[in-house]
DNA sequence: TTTGTTATTGAACGACCGCTCAAAATTCTA
DNA sequence: TAGAATTTTGAGCGGTCGTTCAATAACAAA
């Protein structure tokens, strides 16, 4: 059983997700990925088994990386609302030299694949779901706290939390206007506390 | 002068950005592209110059396209903010067979290329900023016409409205949710015409 | 019909793709 | 330290990529 000495696979993983992230994932060839990690092709496929493995464990390794992102912003923050607001300034403002793109990878990847490639596109899919759960169960905490009104629908703000951070971050790739990205994150959490959202 | 008689250029671009607006960039070759066209290689070049030179025009072409949809929304509708909503109802509800792919060609080329392909990605950051521009100048006319307060932003309110466009596409293609999409639709020509937006 | 021009054809080029695997190096067991 | 098991290496496979170009076909002008 001599399993030692391998590569460290958490740093592998993260070169690997950094190209994906910037290049997509036709766009990255494996000699890129080999040239990133410095492994030769067979310790890649016996590790990750295809250019797919890889991909769709570098889809696993980002979405676990902006939960605890997520988790972290909300423990830092002094309210719900704050914290989200923290993590929308942090992703859209702040994301500057440790990020390779704008966009998120998720999304990014739901734009690139198509139905043929049916199995990384519903892993992305789930992953986006699943933070969009995220962001219900922090509404429905905002809500608890008072935060929130009580007959707001938390299901239909998560939602739109979700599509306003898509939304803003490809507006960002499009136009680099970061005032005017600054601008609508305000508004954005205005609305969302000044208002009845039920 | 012999020019008569060659392929209908307009039908070979239709099909071109239908194959790109499937598939993308990346993973449409120059073969499935001499399939769909029934044109060999030698045609294509002498037409397009490149495979990036044909996706450029389909770029064009579908943002030509687009613009005539939302002409024809914007005469179609009683109001300036009614034809704003049934384009929004019309490429988020309504095209399903006509269409190979829940997203926006531009927002889709925005996020596949990166900084290395400048010219095609410049070309879809021009066409898309032209399109705001469109959404801009209607939510003036809607100022005019008193259906938006006068101390609307116009600026902020098109960009706020191409946000959410290109975020609920997103969201569309991630989760199916026809249901939530319409619902969120509701909600934000609601908001847009009750608050103040300035 | 002849001639000059342009459009189309399709074979093929060199480069790169994802991936395999026998051989060599390394590590673990005893 | 000897032998077994595992990991790493890198040459290279068959295939596809974007693109070119000499040969051919189709056309307009005479």
């Amino acid at each position: 059983m001599a399993n030692t000495a391998k590569f460290n696979r958490q740093e592998v993983l993260q070169k690997a997700t950094w190209l994906f992230w910037q290049r997509g994932f036709h766009a990255t060839s494996t000699r890129d990925l080999q040239q990133a990690t410095n492994l030769r092709p067979g310790s890649i496929y016996a590790a990750f088994g295809s250019k797919s493995g890889l991909f769709k464990e570098a889809l696993r390794f980002y979405a676990q990386n902006r939960t605890e992102l997520l988790q972290q912003c909300m423990d830092g923050g002094k309210t719900t609302i704050g914290g989200l607001r923290t993590y929308f300034r942090h992703i859209l403002l702040d994301g500057d030299a440790d990020t390779p793109n704008e966009l998120c990878l998720l999304a990014k990847a739901i734009s690139e694949l198509d139905e043929s490639e049916e199995e990384l596109l519903g892993e992305a899919r789930t992953l986006l779901a699943a933070h969009g759960a995220k962001f219900r169960q922090y509404v429905e905490e905002a809500m608890a706290n008072g935060e929130l009104s009580e007959d707001t629908d938390s299901d239909l703000l998560a939602r739109q939390l979700q599509v306003q951070m898509i939304g803003l971050r490809t507006f960002l790739r499009a136009t680099a206007d970061r005032a005017a990205v600054e601008h609508m994150i305000l508004k954005l959490f205005d609305s969302a506390t000044a208002r009845t959202t039920g």
